[in-house]
Parts: structure tokens; C-alpha cells; sequence
DNA sequence: GTCATTTAGTATGTCGGCCTTACTATATGG
DNA sequence: CCATATAGTAAGGCCGACATACTAAATGAC
């Protein structure tokens, strides 16, 4: 066997990273299609924000930033475009006068409904022939992938444990 | 139960939309971080294209695009930074003079040797605490979720199947 | 009480990963 | 022969992220 073919064997355009790659761009993909059948007024990113609002409640940002693992100034890109089309809105921290809290206004029900029905469309493309009990295993391991790989980010940013 | 707290409670952000994000999100952290300790010169939409490349040997740049499930031109960009850095090489198709085939060059034997090893790193910091058969069976999932995502796609494409 | 240090949020600039439109050169088929 | 389609690219742009540096505010050691 020549050294050639044993080097081109070895890379896998199937593994993990190149995997979820794909995984993402095609469901980001089919999210867009759906979102814009719908006319829903958010980008997929937008959409994540207000989902995990919707799960935290009111928040301070730097503590929704953390959660969603984008840099602060991220968010608040994300959030000036919400807080503009009055899907969000801030409001001082009393405790903290630096500190800002985030709230999900009532004008988000209903986008993220529409979100919500986005996501059913194109999550049952992706699953079609796929049984529970396999689709049940995927997002465990998925999950437990992705705390894994959390833990790793955490340990790797400057100024956590060790000192840099 | 409120209105307010039935909506909220609906959108999961750990729906497969938001979780294959965080997923590619964290590995293409990881993969990054590999490749920037081991000084490896590319990028990791790059890394795909060379890896996709040693699998299928010298293609057509369409062909390539299509495996690759990019515009044409994403690819072109691509390939030219590839060609800068002396991996890949582009020659004309005799049998037909607007086609291009890329092919990779001898130096792309240790990028891509490099390329695996930081991809092999990045997959055990992910995999940690996972066993071979709950593995096994994500990434057969994982498989049949993208290959339904790109029939989806290509359904999708104006000129493709009913006419437009 | 003072002040050095840290933190919250943001302005600005930048990068990577993609896309679309329009173009030239070439191929195809009626 | 010529209308139509295709291969690859130039140019411009969008989205999702980041880093640095800044202001305002908080904290804690002394």
C-alpha cells in the first residue's frame, strides 16, 4: 500500500466535527426555508435567543450570554435587532446599576409559536424513518456531547482556573 | 395554566435545530483550538474541502460543490486559498474546456495528516464518558438525519424536479 | 474613605462561512 | 446555425461570531 492511499484513507469527511457541520448548515437551512414560508421576522440565531428567554425568564445578559456560550457583545447585537422589531425589552438591574435585565414582551408569543411550528416542519423532514427509541438515544448522546464539549470550551477560555 | 406560561413551555431550545448548532458551534470551537496548538494552515470549512477531496480523488469543481452541498462560487473562494497555500491544483478538463478538475498536491499528505489528528483530538474531548455502541448508533442517526436534510435541500432548489 | 481592580454592556473593526447576481467562455441540441 | 444551458468566477453582501478598548459602576483591600 502506498503511503498516499494510507494518508487519504485516514481522514474521515464523516467524523464527528465534519458531521455536525453538515448537520447544522442543513438544518439551519431547512429552518430558513420554513421561517421564511412563514414570514417569521427572526433569523435562526434571533430565534435561539428568545427560546432560551422563554425558558429562563427575565435575565441579566451577561448571564443569557453565558447560557447561549456567545461572548457578550454577541448577544447584544442579537438583542438590538429583538428589542428594534419589540420582540424584547431592557430594563435596569436595581441591584446593579451596570447590570441590564432582559424580558420577552407580548408581542413574542406569538413569533415564537411561529417558531415553535418552524422547528416541528423541519424537524420531522430530518426524522422521517427514524424510530423513537433511536431518535430517543440520538439526543441523549447528542446532549451529553454537547455538556462535554461545554466543559472543554470552559476550561480553555482565559481567566477560568488556572490564571492565564 | 396561564397563556403566557403554555407558549413559554412549548419551544424547547434543545429542539434538533438548536441543538445541531451548539453542537457544530462547540466542535468547530474545538476543532479550532486543535489546529491553532498544532499550527495547521487552514481553516476548518477548509480542512472539509481537503478531506472531502482525498476521499474522492480528482474531481470536476461542480462535482466537488455538490458533494460538498455549496454554491459553486463558496467553493471557488475556497479553493483559491487552497491553491495560494500550494494543497490543491486546479488543470482543465480536456473533455470539456469550461471544466476545471482539482487535485491535491504531495504537500497535502501531512496538512491532512494534521488535519485527523486534530480532528481525533476534538472527537475524545467530546466523546468523553460515551460507550462504542451508544456511539455507534448516533453517528448512524446522525447519517440518516443528513441524508434526509439533503434530499430536503436538493427538493428544494429551483430547477430541480417540477420546473420552477 | 480611598483607590486599584474587576465587571456589565457596548462601539468599532474584523473574520469566516456562506449566498446571489451577472458575466465570459464553452457545450449542446434542435 | 443559433438559442439555451452550463462551468467557473467577479463583485457585493449577509449572518454569526470574535477581540480590543471604552465608560460607568461595583467591589474589596488597606
Amino acid at each position: 500500500m502506498t503511503k498516499d492511499a494510507s494518508v487519504t484513507n485516514r481522514i474521515d469527511p464523516d467524523s464527528l466535527g465534519f458531521l455536525t457541520g453538515d448537520l447544522a448548515r442543513l438544518m439551519r437551512a431547512a429552518f430558513e426555508r420554513e421561517i421564511d414560508r412563514g414570514a417569521v421576522p427572526v433569523t435562526s440565531a434571533e430565534a435561539r435567543v428568545l427560546a432560551h428567554m422563554a425558558r429562563c425568564g427575565a435575565t441579566r445578559q451577561n448571564k443569557l450570554a453565558d447560557r447561549l456560550g456567545v461572548a457578550p457583545m454577541s448577544l447584544t447585537g442579537f438583542l438590538d435587532k429583538l428589542e428594534q422589531a419589540g420582540l424584547i425589552a431592557r430594563g435596569t438591574d436595581p441591584s446593579d446599576r451596570r447590570a441590564k435585565i432582559v424580558t420577552l414582551t407580548p408581542a413574542a408569543d406569538a413569533v415564537l409559536e411561529q417558531i415553535a411550528q418552524a422547528g416541528d416542519r423541519a424537524r420531522t423532514l430530518a426524522r422521517r424513518d427514524i424510530s423513537d427509541a433511536d431518535w430517543a438515544l440520538f439526543r441523549d448522546v447528542a446532549l451529553r456531547l454537547r455538556g462535554n464539549l461545554e466543559q472543554a470550551r470552559r476550561a480553555a477560555v482565559p481567566g477560568r482556573g488556572v490564571p492565564a
